[in-house]
DNA sequence: ACCTCTATGGAAACCGGTGTCAATCATTTG
DNA sequence: CAAATGATTGACACCGGTTTCCATAGAGGT
């Protein structure tokens, strides 16, 4: 005769189990002072009625919801899902989910779209992934909305306990090191979107490279594209086309290169043979192109496993690993000359 | 002095603007009979404090909160995101947010996690998405925990209220009749795996084609792939390493297209002066890789527009579009012979 | 002026949990 | 044996909204 249509409440579970309310929810919370013989009796209930206890009213109650939030605006599907995927490897078993809003850079309402976005959700956390994480005015409006969040970058932007980050600076010099030890001399470099972190990382760690080698940085062995496939195809037209020679380039991520290596191809070259070219990301296109391209590992599943740790774990926040290493690897897309 | 520290509540709302709670409410959902000046005067309270209604407190009012969930495993991540954003077109400036699950369809596991999730976060409603979606199975378990969903098909597997699909079939006949108009004769497929609805609709529309002008269907004009860069490589070394002789090869999915003419390129043969290449999606890729890739576009990011609204406003959900019309998108990969 | 009828606003219960604090009970101590 | 101690447990308020139900005020009819 009681409403017996939803799912099961904690009064159910109490009635059924002859204990209050209190005590089931101390055995749900895993409350240490607890008569072990109570605790057995109540969780036979809950397991014979299938409850679960409501997210809605417990996330009320605690004030806190169990809500992780992740923020990007990213041309790069591959590795936007790969985070989705570490967010997964460590909210796991727990009663945490993700949400993800998608959202325009260029939209003049897209501070006021994050921050209706906050207000309304009230997420426990936020994840904010490149380039987007790169503004700090953004951080500012988290702060100042009282949002606990976590930054994916590739320089010092913030503290530990609210960046993940690689070394994309060392980690392009050494691919950059590599090719000068296959014997390049002329070594382009296609730069990431004015005003992105991991694009001016990327551009020093070339730059180290070459000066340290003594090569060549003239504006004539650069061009800029927006991590697009089109762009990074017009920046190796930019600059295979002009009058400086080139045996290698640099591309800031996979998809650019592999806009160069399209660039390439209309103009004849055959890669590796008249031209290397190495990306960075690693991400599936890199391996799906012809030539397999050489690239950077970088290791996005990882960095968003602890990104999502340092939300969820907020008091370890700052112990958490911070700092990520890349990987180089060798493909088809280099030759010596 | 009470505590201001955390956003303002309803109560603040409704004290600052000397009505009741019950007002404001009354405010806040719209209802109609309210007196315009009263209506005024709170909303000018709620603009001046920047008062959101708390979500969790709603939903447990309400019973029912503001979730949409998607559950995938899919090896395209280029369409999961343009799925995830064709969400975010429908959900929009509302209140809801997209709750993004991906799992392993392999995993011993699926059901117990997809029945835990679910159970855990009483979502407003699930979209599943392909292979997932083909699993009637699961279907059945969504019905008998009282979630509401919609499955994205490529053929009918319930009815419109809970599903979104796509001609496939048709499109492929489409595609593979323009291939034979260009003089084709022997045209290859590479199938999607075994138990996807997608895979067998796909090979059942090349058949349609083949059959209708007389052409060969035998085992020998066919290699099967998962949907994946490598099982498409393999299948194209397949076809092409036999004692067939292929003029063109219609790929179930861009991805595995890119496969095949990696394999073709590295036997030597030059796309699409020796063999012509059709995928099918039109994600990224398609015009990524080199020669563009002649596809069809699935219209993926409508498709989940369609289908966030079904589960929006569920009296309406079999009014909603459910069959989506795909589109051939000639490019490069394809010559006459 | 009197009496319905309808529009509007408020008090209190409720949604399903958790926190506070006191009550209960068994056990140990003086 | 009484009192003190510590371990369990429960009563009740509360989180921030919505809903039910009723009171009241103003409009319209006679």
């Amino acid at each position: 005769m009681a409403k017996r249509t939803g799912q099961p409440t904690i009064n159910d579970v109490a009635r059924l189990s002859g204990v209050s309310k209190k005590t089931v929810s101390r055995v749900i919370n895993r409350s240490p002072l607890l008569n072990e013989a109570t605790r057995e009796k109540v969780e036979a209930v809950i397991a014979e009625l299938a409850y679960v206890p409501n997210p809605q009213a417990r996330a009320l109650a605690l004030r806190r919801n169990f809500l992780l939030g992740m923020i990007y605006d990213n041309p790069n599907a591959q590795m936007v899902l790969n985070f989705q995927e570490g967010v997964l490897d460590a909210i796991g078993g727990s009663e945490f989910a993700l949400v993800v809003r998608p959202v325009d850079r260029h939209s003049p309402d897209l501070f006021d779209d994050i921050r209706a976005f906050i207000e309304q959700q009230r997420l426990y956390g936020v994840m904010i992934l490149p380039p987007l994480s790169e503004n700090d005015a953004l951080a500012a409006l988290f702060t100042e909305l009282g949002c606990n969040y976590v930054r994916m970058g590739s320089a010092t932007l913030d503290d530990d306990a609210h960046l993940v980050q690689s070394n994309d600076r060392q980690a392009v010099r050494d691919a950059v090191e590599h090719l000068i030890a296959q014997g390049h001399r002329q070594i382009g470099l296609v730069q990431g979107p004015e005003g992105f972190r991991s694009a001016s990382e990327r551009e020093a760690g070339w730059r180290d490279a070459m000066t340290a080698a003594g090569l060549p940085t003239g504006p004539e062995m650069l061009a800029r594209g927006n991590y697009t496939f089109e762009t990074g195809r017009d920046a190796g037209e930019q600059l295979l086309g002009g009058a400086q020679k080139f045996t290698a380039i640099f591309a800031s991520n996979d998809v650019m290169a592999a806009g160069v290596l399209h660039a390439a191809r209309s103009r004849g070259l055959t890669v590796p043979q008249d031209l290397s070219i190495v990306g960075f990301d690693d991400t599936a296109i890199a391996a799906t192109i012809w030539p397999p391209l050489t690239t950077v590992r970088w290791p996005i599943r990882d960095m968003a496993r602890s990104a999502a740790m340092k939300l969820i774990h907020p008091e370890a926040a700052a112990d958490e690993k911070s700092l990520f290493l890349t990987e180089f690897v060798p493909r088809a897309s280099v030759a010596s000359v």
